[in-house]
DNA sequence: GTTAAATACGACATATTTTGTCGTATTTTC
DNA sequence: GAAAATACGACAAAATATGTCGTATTTAAC
């Protein structure tokens, strides 16, 4: 099976929230539980994996919170994923603690090859930007450049 | 996570190597799982969802087996799945019996619409026999035709 | 300086899904 | 009738995903 899992649909809720509001606007891990109506530490962590990889900025303390700080347009669904979940192959055989024990006898390794490239194109190509449709000024600025080049 | 699984993979290794024989000769479950190595009783189980779904036919009793019933060009990798796994979406959220809590205060339900699409596209157009690069004799017909049109 | 509200983080617990095994029945050839 | 094969449901085990708890730390407000 191939299935979008929680941990990333939070990780997309959360942007979507904070997208809609001022960029120097905190939010706090409750505050998105609260309105998503979910599991607050779950959120959290998910939050805390995404300051990891530097796309939010935490403030501790009371008062405290996240903001973005990242360009959604260069952000996509791939990295997102390695964001909550931690980089790993999209076809089990070629994850490196997985360790296949088929792999020695198996007669389909190079289409396996191929569809793991293709999968982590379509995730690479994925922008969360465009995913969400968020028209966040950063947003609206590389859009329009985009549209300068292409057209 | 997006992980491609087992069963899927068994049912590509079947195919790869049924397709190396003649269209007439019988494949048993013993010769696929004693050739990758792999477990029998799983091996014969996912055949047999594949008889269910009319991609192999079978004989039974001894010198039984089994035999590719279908066009291997006209196969993506979304129906194997299926066949494999059931029918089922790719994002959770829309599956039926799965019901998301979530989803009366779901701030993405749209986006994950798209990407579902986008999803069930992805594996629509990838053919079968493309991806295990298979030319046998319907195949390389079909291919021919293909490039045809294409030119 | 104490309290309250927040992030930070690891360890654990639970639930779900995946994967494999077993038992038993049926079909067919020898 | 025995052997080799498919057929299939029920169960078992393993892996993964998901959620919870405990505790520490930071910082603002009082
Ligand atoms: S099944 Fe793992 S490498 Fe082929
Ligand atoms: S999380 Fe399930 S519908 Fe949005």
């Amino acid at each position: 099976m191939v299935r979008i899992n929680r941990k990333l649909e939070y990780a997309l809720m959360v942007l979507k929230y904070m997208s809609a509001k001022a960029p120097s606007e905190l939010t706090t891990a409750k505050e998105v539980a609260d309105f998503i109506k979910g599991p607050f530490d779950t959120i959290a962590k998910v939050m805390q994996q995404m300051v990891h990889s530097e796309l939010l900025r935490s403030e501790q303390g009371v008062q405290g919170g996240y903001f973005l700080a990242t360009n959604l347009n260069k952000l996509n669904l791939f990295k997102l994923n390695e964001v909550v979940s931690g980089p790993m192959e999209l076809v089990k055989c070629f994850d490196e603690d997985h360790h296949c024990e088929l792999s020695s006898h198996c007669n389909i390794q190079s289409p396996l090859v191929t569809l793991n490239r293709k999968l982590i194109d379509f995730f690479q190509e994925l922008s969360i930007s465009e995913l969400l449709r968020i028209k966040s000024p950063l947003s609206a600025k590389s859009q329009s450049v985009k549209k300068e080049v292409a057209g």
